[in-house]
RNA sequence: GGAGGACUAGCCUAACUGGUAAGGCAGCGGUCUUGAAAACCGCCGGGCUUUGCCCUUGGGGGUUCGAGUCCCUCGUCCUCCGCCA
C-alpha cells in the first residue's frame, strides 16, 4: 500500500507506475473521494469536540446540582449529528482503503522500463550444457524410470499438478530442504515453522489479497486461504507491532509447501515439475531498516546465488522490467537455473524489495531510536530456492550415460554418503 | 463442541450505583557527581491543519449527554468437561 500523502503529492509518479506496472486502478476516483474524506475528517473532529465540550459541561453541572436536562436535550441533537457524520467519513475511509489496496508498489528508478522482454541479464554463473554427449531426458522421464516421482498416482489421490514424490525422489528431496535450511541458519537467518494457513488480513498484508485472490486455494468452512509462498505467514509475523531501536534487521527462513491454484495457466509449461500447484520452497524473509534495504536486497541476491553455487548448478540472474514485476515489488531478480532436459531456464528464485509497501498495509513499524516517531520497516524475501524446478533440474543435470544421477557433493552428507541416486544397471 | 474466568500503553496495576484512563517498574533525556548509584525535574500509545484538537482500555457494534464500567457479537488466553493424532 502507498502513502496517501504520497499518492496525492507524486500522483503523477503513481500514474506513470501504473502504466509500467501493466496494472490498472483508478487513481483519478481515489483522489476525488480523498479530498472529501480530508474535508469530512474536519468537520466531524470539530463535531467531536463540541460534543466532548457538552458532555463534560453536563458533569459539572450535574456535580453542582443544577438542573441539566435542557442541555441534554441540546447535547443530544448535536450527538447524533455527530454520529451520522462519523458514520459517513468511516465509509468514505473503507471505500478509499479498497481503492488504495490497488495501486501496486512503484518500480525502483533502476528497474527497466518495459515488459518480459525487457528483462536484464545481470550475470550468469557457469556453464549450461548445450551439447550433452548423450541424451538428457527431461525429468519427467528420469523421474519415472528410477522411480523417484509418481505422476500418475499423484494425479490421482489430488488431481494433475500434484507431484506424488516416492523413495529416493522423496529423501532428495527431503535432502535438499535440510541442506538449504542448514546453509541460511548458518549466514544468520532464524528458522521457523509457520502456519501454512492464513487469515484474509495476512494474505492483503503481503499484497496477495484482493487482487491475486484467484490463484490461492481457500478453506471457505473457516475462511483460511493455503499460502501460496511462506512470505505469507512470516512477512505478516509482526503485523500492527511496532519493534524496538535494536530490532532490525531481522534474517528469517523456512521451509514450507506451497499452494497455487495456477488459474489460467493450464496447458503452459505445465508438464512433469515444471509448473505443479503444490511445491516445496525454503524462503527467505528480512525485516530491515528503509535506509539499508538495497544493501540488504544484494546480500539476500547473493545467499539465494549460494544455493545454487553450492549445488554446482549454472545459472543467470535477471533483472526483472517493470511490466514483469509483481504487484507488490519495487525491485526484483529472478534466478534460473538451466534445465538441459527440457532445454530451458527455470525460474527457481524471485529475490524481491517491497520497501514499505507490505510494512504499511500489514502495519510493521519500528523506531528508529529512544523516544523517535514509528516508522515502516522495509520487507524483503527471496526463495532459497524453490524445490520443484531444482530437483528437475538436478535430475537432469547430474544423469549420467548409465542412467543414474549424480548427487552433488554438498548433498551427501545429507545422502547418507550416497553418491548416486538409482541402481548401477 | 460445552461451562466458567480473564484481556487497561513495553511489563505490572488502579478507576463509586456509568462522569471523561490514576499510579508503579523498566527505558530515555536532564540537574547534581571525578564516575556511578540515590534523589529531583522532564519524556515515556497513535494521529493531525501541534499555545491546541482528535482517537486509544483485545476487535467490531449497541444503549447513553457521557462507556474501561451496561448489552450484543467476534477473537485470544487460562481452568474444567467432552472429543481426538
Amino acid at each position: 500500500m502507498l502513502d496517501r500523502k504520497f499518492i496525492r503529492q507524486e500522483s503523477e509518479t503513481l500514474r506513470q507506475a501504473i502504466v509500467d506496472k501493466r496494472e490498472s486502478a483508478d487513481l483519478d476516483a481515489f483522489l476525488e473521494m480523498d479530498k472529501q474524506h480530508l474535508s469530512l475528517i474536519a468537520q466531524v473532529e470539530e463535531l467531536q469536540a463540541e460534543r466532548n465540550r457538552a458532555s463534560a459541561a453536563i458533569n459539572e453541572m450535574k456535580k453542582s446540582g443544577e438542573d441539566a436536562s435542557s442541555a441534554i436535550a441540546k447535547t443530544r441533537e448535536l450527538s447524533q449529528r455527530t454520529k451520522e457524520l462519523e458514520q459517513q467519513q468511516s465509509e468514505l475511509e473503507e471505500q478509499l482503503r479498497e481503492l488504495q489496496l490497488n495501486f501496486p508498489n512503484i518500480p525502483a528508478d533502476d528497474v527497466p522500463r518495459g515488459g518480459e522482454q525487457d528483462n536484464l541479464l545481470i550475470r550468469e554463473w557457469g556453464e549450461p550444457v548445450s551439447k550433452p554427449e548423450f541424451e538428457i531426458k527431461p525429468h519427467w522421464d528420469i523421474g519415472e524410470e528410477l522411480g523417484l516421482l509418481d505422476l500418475a498416482r499423484g494425479a490421482k489421490v489430488a488431481g494433475s499438478g500434484f507431484p506424488l514424490l516416492t523413495g529416493e525422489g522423496a529423501r532428495f528431496q527431503r535432502a535438499l530442504i535440510n541442506f538449504m535450511l542448514d546453509l541460511h541458519r548458518e549466514a544468520g537467518f532464524t528458522e521457523l515453522i509457520p502456519p501454512l494457513l492464513v487469515n484474509s488480513e495476512s494474505a492483503t498484508g503481503t499484497g496477495q489479497l484482493p487482487k491475486l485472490i484467484d490463484d490461492m486455494y481457500h478453506c471457505s468452512t473457516d475462511d483460511l486461504w493455503l499460502i501460496p509462498t511462506s512470505e505469507v505467514p512470516v512477512t505478516n509475523m509482526f503485523a500492527g507491532e511496532i519493534l524496538g531501536p535494536t530490532d532490525l534487521p531481522r534474517y528469517y527462513t523456512a521451509y514450507t509447501p506451497c499452494f497455487r491454484r495456477e488459474a489460467g495457466a493450464h496447458g503452459k509449461d505445465t508438464r512433469g515439475l515444471l509448473r505443479v500447484h503444490q511445491f516445496d520452497k525454503v524462503e527467505m524473509v528480512k525485516f530491515v531498516r528503509p535506509e539499508t534495504s538495497e544493501e540488504e536486497h544484494e546480500s539476500l541476491l547473493a545467499q539465494a546465488e549460494k544455493v545454487l553455487q553450492a549445488l554446482e548448478l549454472p545459472y543467470r540472474v535477471m533483472l526483472l522490467a517493470s511490466g514483469d514485476l509483481s504487484f507488490a515489488a519495487a525491485k526484483c531478480y529472478d534466478l534460473e537455473i538451466w534445465s538441459p532436459g527440457v532445454g530451458r531456464w527455470l525460474e527457481v528464485s524471485s529475490v524481491s524489495n517491497f520497501g514499505d509497501f507490505q510494512a504499511r498495509r500489514a502495519g510493521i513499524r519500528f523506531r528508529p531510536g529512544e523516544r523517535e516517531k514509528p516508522q515502516f520497516v522495509h520487507t524483503l524475501n527471496g526463495s532459497g530456492v524453490a524445490l520443484a524446478r531444482l530437483v528437475a533440474a538436478l535430475l537432469e543435470t547430474g544423469l549420467t550415460p548409465l542412467g543414474r544421477v549424480k548427487i552433488p557433493e554438498i548433498l551427501r552428507p545429507y545422502m547418507g554418503g550416497q553418491e548416486f541416486i538409482g541402481k548401477e544397471d
